[in-house]
RNA sequence: GGCGCUAUCGUCUAGUGGCUAGGACGCCAGGUUCUCAUCCUGGUAACAGGGGUUCAAUUCCCCUUAGCGCUACCA
């Protein structure tokens, strides 16, 4: 049973809309089996469906890929650029009386179905055109009247062996003679999948579980072709579901890979999530660079049941991710989306003395202490604005550690603000200041710097103080420090 | 309705003809600690039901149930 095939693999989209999760599962499956295997990963438009077509669609889809970081080889197919090609094959059907010309109007096929349903029979053609004489198929073409070409599907039974689902087995009468040429001469996804994934020499087909049931019309074609050794391997993947355990659609908004993007999820761990969806190293890890991911990916570690989208979980990914990033990376990605921020923009002018590499450099300070706290890119800063703004508001009661007085809350911000002085500019290290502040704490840790932290920040909650005077600078931290000394009189 | 697929903690999952059914997320409780986050420790919680096969089934088979998918001149 072993396919000795190169590898090709093929990303089909539709240009309907924008890319979703599902569509980036699909991609990203494609793609590692590719390149773990040596193969190629080709990219072919779908856009057979007129009314559907989105303009713009699918310039954002590969922009999107390309983000997540999968790399599309060779040029795409464009399937509304090929109905030649469909045409001459349908044709071919045609002649060797495997397909057949069908002018029944939209209106009978409706009334068919109805009465079916009625009769609770499967809606299914009920091939009134199958015997047409050619004569007659002649004239009417001849009279102008809109017809469809209809594969006709011969009797028995379809099995083929799916990677993942094991064989599955339709009976042949289950199956609707399939329309293969609409009446606007474009092909229906049936035919020009067939067509095209044989003339592409796809040797895999990794596609989501809904074309489970359609793949005997596909079986079929290949074998009415002819191509029975060319067929490729099928590889149907359990479909992503959402929290009421429904195919996630890209209807219901907020799966598209642009919103992840746009809520500043690192790509890697978007990545990392999606694959972990139905597939798993069977080993205990959980955290995966697309490098790992690629090396350990198995068809036959991939699961038949469908998953829940669990937004949770994606979110402990990516702070994971954002943990094991550089700050220069975490600064590259994250910059945009800080950009966006009130409290950036007014910092930003405000400090106009401050030259750019000067401002990169607190921005990295502050990612330097945010990292083990971002869960996602525009998170960034939100919990420490007091580090963009000189407006922090220190109330007495928030400087008091524990029970404390005002005096002694007085004579430790004191002890710090000397020991913050007697560190030189060039000595203004995150391990120093901690060093140094720790000693003259000794034992009384909270006494002196709970006091010290609210008075640089004016918050409740924030990184510590050794984190936040690093940030601040000298000057800075100094006069926050003056300044909250007034409040406790 | 017809056809197909699926079934282990709330979620992602590991696993075996005999195990205290394992891990992770979440949640809860503790620890570290100047608050927050990180980190560490512990706890919570699952084999859908019924028949077989077998000395023994969560595991193999059948049925039921449930869920999902397909049932278009959409993909």
């Amino acid at each position: 049973m072993k396919n000795e095939k190169k590898v090709r693999v093929r990303f089909a989209p539709s240009p309907t809309g924008e890319l979703h999760i599902g569509g980036l599962r699909t991609a990203l499956n494609n793609f590692l089996f590719a390149r773990k295997n040596g193969g190629e990963f080709l990219l072919r438009v779908e856009d057979t469906d007129r009314k559907r077509f989105v303009e713009g669609s699918m310039e954002r889809m590969i922009e999107d890929l390309r983000w997540a970081g999968l790399e599309f080889d060779g040029e795409p197919y464009i399937q509304s650029e090929r109905l030649e090609i469909y045409k001459e094959y349908v044709q071919r059907l045609i002649n060797e009386g495997k397909a057949y010309y069908c002018f029944c109007t939209p209106e009978r096929l409706e009334q068919m179905r109805e009465k079916q349903q009625q009769e609770k029979l499967a809606p299914k053609y009920d091939r009134h055109c199958l015997n047409l004489s050619t004569e007659d198929v002649k004239k009417k073409i001849e009279n102008g009247e809109k017809y469809v070409v209809r594969f006709k599907i011969p009797e028995g039974t379809t099995i083929f062996e799916d990677l993942v689902f094991g064989k599955v087995e339709v009976k042949n009468e289950n199956i609707d003679d399939q329309v293969l040429l609409k009446t606007d001469g474009f092909p229906t996804y049936h035919l020009a999948v067939v067509v095209d994934d044989y003339l592409m020499k796809i040797s895999h087909i990794f596609r989501g579980a809904e074309w489970l049931p359609s793949t005997p019309k596909h079986v079929l074609l290949y074998q009415a072709f002819g191509w029975e050794k060319e067929m490729p391997e099928f590889v149907h993947m359990a479909n992503i579901l959402n929290k009421s355990k429904k195919k996630l659609s890209k209807r219901e908004g907020s799966v598209s890979v642009a919103d992840f993007r746009a809520q500043g999820y690192p790509a890697s761990a978007l990545v990392n999530f999606i694959a972990l969806l139905g597939w798993n190293p069977k080993t205990q890890q959980e955290i995966f660079t697309m490098q790992e991911l690629i090396e350990q990916f198995d068809v036959s570690k991939m699961n038949r049941a469908g998953g829940v989208f669990d937004i949770d979980r994606l979110n402990w990914i990516s702070a994971q991710h954002i943990k094991r990033m550089s700050v220069e990376e975490i600064y590259i990605q994250a910059l945009p989306f800080l950009e966006k921020k009130e409290y950036y923009k007014k910092w930003n002018a405000v400090q106009s003395a401050l030259s750019a590499e000067e401002k990169e450099k607190y921005i990295k300070k502050i990612i330097t202490i945010e990292k083990d706290r971002l869960e996602k890119f525009d998170q960034i800063g939100e919990n420490n604005q007091f580090l963009f703004s000189d407006k922090i508001q220190i109330s007495p009661d928030d400087l008091r550690w524990k029970d404390s007085s005002n005096e002694d809350t007085r004579n430790n911000l004191k002890k710090s603000l000397q020991v913050l002085e007697n560190i030189s500019e060039s000595d203004w290290t995150l391990d120093n200041i901690e060093k140094k502040l720790l000693e003259t704490a000794g034992d009384k840790r909270g006494d002196l710097l709970f006091p010290l932290r609210s008075a640089l920040t004016g918050e409740k909650k924030s990184p510590s103080p050794f984190e936040v005077s690093w940030v601040l600078g000298k000057d800075t931290s100094i006069k926050r420090i003056l300044s909250a000394l007034d409040f406790l009189v």
